[in-house]
RNA sequence: GGGCGGUUAGCUCAGCUGGUUAGAGCACCUGCUUUACACGCAGGGGGUCAUCGGUUCGAAUCCGAUACCGCCCA
């Protein structure tokens, strides 16, 4: 413990290693396994991409899980929150990838063992830079049970699951138009896809009439594509097109034909009415070609180049042949039109490549038997999402969802465990018996094996100690995006295979942006690490800082709650040091608050078991902000401005020293939570702490200690003070000058000796001659030293005061004399408006006497 | 195109089951080596609560419209 004589500031930077280790040492991060989960508390982490560092979201859902954790463990109970990483199937291959490529290889030259070898090295090595950062936000999740998804006993889970869908009949294998993209060489969801505004040309290209009486004419900002036509579509409504359905055209730069169809999918003003069909390669034509039957002809492979479907433009890609066959069709004399369009176009979250959709073969689940569940599980309540408006994004969600590709194309995840052999196909755990048989080789989607999250990390599908300790877990929090991705899965999975919700509660939190209001990212250049911001101010007051300035909507980052922690860390250490200073060693472990006690002591063990049960209600209700903010207003604006304050013209006798520890102690585990490390080292100082503070109870509060007539007669006192103090600013009275006064007040006179400290009010002196009057709770403070006043000082004041007084009165008499008003308005309302006309009319006449 | 949210002090945000003199942090102004803290203390200035209309005795708060900003879905 640093030397408080000499320490004046709280050096975050020296004290968090320390206090990190103690915790460490302590085992306390990591929870038992006994009991049952109803009475432990538990939370899964998000499991952070592998291959991530640590941002602001990540810091600010680590603070709130740390806080409902260390809450809850200080609250007695068994607590685990469980640790780990996502294997980020993608975003890992690409980084090696990328390596690889510097070192002039390449992923197929080492082949595929050999580069699983290779992302597990690279794991290794950097894989674990996100679970140190958390360390540093002080994080006390279970470091012993860190989990990876790919580990071997995750990976039983997620055969165990995939085997069990496949027996149901949920998972099966089918052409689909998926989002491939190129970059990857991969299907991707369309969660991870986002649209960009792109300009392309809009072309016009006619396809003439088998019959020869015309033609027709289609737009297109794909012509390449045409290729790929199996029909033309119009809408069955379009009085132009009313005699061509059912007729034929030539597909030009083949030797098709296509037949025309009517669709009501067709939009009657775009383009030129009727639509081009190539089920293959656009989602919507792929709807369409399936209500039709309408064949599915790749001319796009997987490679991005054209099929040998595409004829004379085999082997070009997909951008040389969309040139090429304009060539063609304008030298042939078809092209009717080209102008600038610009619209929303896809692109991969993951390559930054154009998504080509295309039909391939890929494995799916279907979510007709598992979506419903889901749904039902947040409609009765079993899931309660926070804020509530949050839920029916979750629901409209689930309710509109389609089969889930699970397929991608990629080295690095789980492995499919699917065998084919000529036309057999075999699903099972372990590998089949017998020769011949060739793996599947694809993987499934990261967010297949994030699913199993909470309950394969905990031994699933073994009913282990830790499984029935631990699952289901009482709350995920989360950011919003993540609710469709990732939190409706668990809660399907959950529900199939563990027959529970696998949590009660999601909390979704703000997602921070840059301080300018655009989104925080490295490539814009807006991002902020935590790291810097913790070596900057501490982890105490980022935690305090985010907590503070998140809500249930996107906030901007804001350094100033940063600060504010900060200050409140400081505050809270110079608060102890100068209680230490004035106690030994040895104090009364309870606050001496009996009758006859001091009134400020009373009042402050009385705030605070107030303060104690709204931050437990805030916590328990996810209401962080307003429970930092809460925690902050008390230490300022009660402990230190006014408590501390009031006992220092007191001799620090044993009763006092009792009572200023115990309060002491309270603040610092009620703040625990919130700004750990402070809260932690403080409390090793304190006398009658014992062990480490992250193990010691959470105050509860006391109704007994609860004392309103203190309350009253310290919230007098505060006016009466702040009302004195006011009155001597503006008078310019000399901040040392002590100032003969009387006070003519019943409700002031027990605590007078206090209000005379505070204000430097000399009772003794006052001669009898009122130079003026200061209206106070109860009555009025009369002060006669002329001497100190600057009399032009008082006079503009007065004239102030005196305009803001009869402002005020006017717009209440104006209220009383509303006859709607008073026969209207709740009576107590009217008594109180009358109170308060009385109140400034006494105020208003003490100014003019 | 559909849906949701926002617009309150110079900045970032609370308040929004209708009734307070509309708050906080930061910034700003004045004063202060006051028996912990200048990452401090005391006092103070600053808002026609986006605009328009409606309901009501009473609207930042409820309803409708408009403008601008943002997010999600298609």
């Amino acid at each position: 413990m640093a030397d408080f004589a000499d320490t004046r500031r709280f050096e975050p930077a020296e004290v968090e290693p320390q206090v990190m280790q103690r915790w460490r040492d302590s085992g306390l991060f990591h929870g038992a396994a006994q009991g049952s989960s109803s009475a432990n508390y538990s939370i899964a982490i998000p499991p952070p991409n592998v291959t991530g560092a640590l941002h602001m979201g990540h810091a600010l859902n680590g603070s709130i899980q740390d806080t409902l954790i260390r809450f809850h463990r200080m609250r007695g109970q068994n607590t685990e929150w469980i640790l780990g990483t996502d294997h980020a199937g993608i975003a890992t291959q690409i980084q090696v990838e990328k390596r690889l490529i510097e070192e002039g290889s390449s992923r197929e030259e080492l082949g595929r063992e050999a580069f699983v070898e290779r992302v597990w090295q690279w794991r290794e090595e950097f894989g674990g830079t996100i679970i140190e950062q958390l360390g540093r936000l002080g994080a006390s999740c279970d470091y012993e049970r860190e989990r990876f998804t790919l580990d071997a006993g995750y990976e039983r889970a997620v055969r165990q699951v995939f085997c069990d869908l496949y027996e149901d009949g949920a998972i099966y294998r089918d052409q689909y138009l998926v989002n491939w993209d190129p970059g990857s060489r991969s299907a991707i969801s369309d969660v991870e896809v986002e649209e960009r505004e792109v300009t392309d040309t809009l072309f016009e290209i006619a396809y003439p009439l088998t019959d020869g009486s015309g033609e027709v004419v289609v737009a297109t900002v794909r012509p390449e594509t045409m290729l790929g036509d199996s029909a033309v579509a119009v809408n069955p409504s379009d009085e132009r097109f009313a005699g061509l359905i059912g007729k034929r055209v030539k597909l030009p730069l083949t030797d098709r034909e296509l037949e025309i169809i009517a669709d009501d999918y067709v939009k009657t003003d775009f383009g030129t009415g009727a639509l081009k069909i190539t089920p293959a390669h656009d989602p919507n034509d792929f709807e369409i070609g399936r209500r039709h039957g309408l064949e599915e002809i790749i001319v796009i492979g997987e490679d991005g180049a054209m099929t040998e479907l595409a004829g004379n433009f085999a082997g070009l890609t997909a951008a040389e042949a969309q040139v090429a066959v304009v060539a063609a069709l304008r030298e042939q004399g078809l092209l009717r039109g080209e102008e600038p369009y610009t619209h929303a176009v896809p692109f991969s979250h993951r390559s930054g490549e154009r998504i080509e959709p295309l039909v391939s073969l890929q494995w799916f689940i279907k979510m007709d038997e598992l979506a419903p569940p889901a749904i039902e599980a947040v409609n009765d309540g079993r899931v309660k999402i926070h804020p509530a408006s949050q839920s029916k994004r979750y629901t409209d969600w689930l309710e509109e969802i389609r089969p889930w590709c699970i397929s991608r194309q990629l080295w690095w995840g789980h492995r499919l465990p699917v065998w084919y052999r000529d036309e057999e196909t075999y699903v099972g755990i372990e590998a089949p018996e017998g020769d011949g048989w060739v793996r599947e080789e694809d993987v499934l989607d990261t967010w297949f094996s994030s699913a199993l999250w909470p309950f394969a990390t905990l031994g699933w599908p073994d009913k282990t100690p830790e499984y029935e300790a631990f699952y289901p877990t009482d709350v995920l929090s989360t950011a919003r995006d993540i609710l469709f991705l990732w939190v409706a899965r668990m809660v399907m999975m959950g529900l199939r295979f563990t027959g529970e919700v696998p949590f009660s509660d999601v909390y979704v939190h703000s997602v921070i942006q840059a301080p300018d209001g655009r989104r925080m990212s490295k490539s814009l250049g807006t991002g902020i690490d935590p790291i810097t911001e913790i070596d900057e101010h501490g982890a105490d007051a980022v935690r305090f800082g985010l907590l503070a300035m998140s809500s249930t909507q996107d906030v901007r980052y804001s350094r100033e709650r940063v600060e504010q922690g900060q200050a409140l860390a400081n505050k809270l250490f110079n608060a102890s040091r100068f209680v230490l200073l004035n106690v030994g060693d040895e104090v009364g472990l309870e606050p001496v608050v009996g009758v006859g006690a001091p009134v400020e002591d009373r009042w402050i063990v009385s705030r605070l078991q107030q303060v104690v049960a709204e931050t437990t209600e805030q916590i328990e209700q996810f209401e962080f902000s307003k429970a930092a903010l809460g925690l902050y207003d008390f230490v300022y604006g009660e402990l230190c401005d006014w408590y501390l304050e009031l006992i220092k013209g007191r001799e620090f006798d044993d009763q006092l020293a009792a009572t200023a520890c115990y309060v002491l102690r309270s603040t610092l585990a009620l703040a625990h939570p919130f700004i750990p490390f402070v809260t932690e080292q403080l409390w090793e100082a304190v006398p009658g702490s014992d062990g480490l503070l992250i193990g010691a109870p959470f105050p509860l509060p006391d109704e007994a200690l609860i004392d309103p007539e203190a309350g009253r007669r310290v919230g007098d006192l505060i006016v009466a003070v702040t009302a004195l103090r006011s009155w001597r600013s503006g008078a310019n009275v000399k901040p040392g000058a002590q100032i003969g006064a009387r006070i003519n007040s019943a409700a002031l006179n027990a605590d007078a000796a206090l209000i005379a400290r505070l204000v430097r009010l000399d009772l003794g002196v006052f001669t009898g001659d009122a130079t003026d009057s200061i209206v106070v709770p109860g009555g009025t403070v009369e002060i006669s030293a002329g001497d100190a006043i600057d009399v032009e000082a008082h006079r503009r004041e007065r004239t102030q005061r005196r305009s803001a007084l009869e402002g005020e009165i006017a717009r209440a008499e104006g209220k009383l004399a509303n006859e709607s008003f008073v026969a209207k308005a709740p009576a107590d309302l009217v008594a109180g408006e009358q109170a308060k006309l009385d109140r400034l009319r006494v105020e208003l006449a003490a100014l003019d006497a």
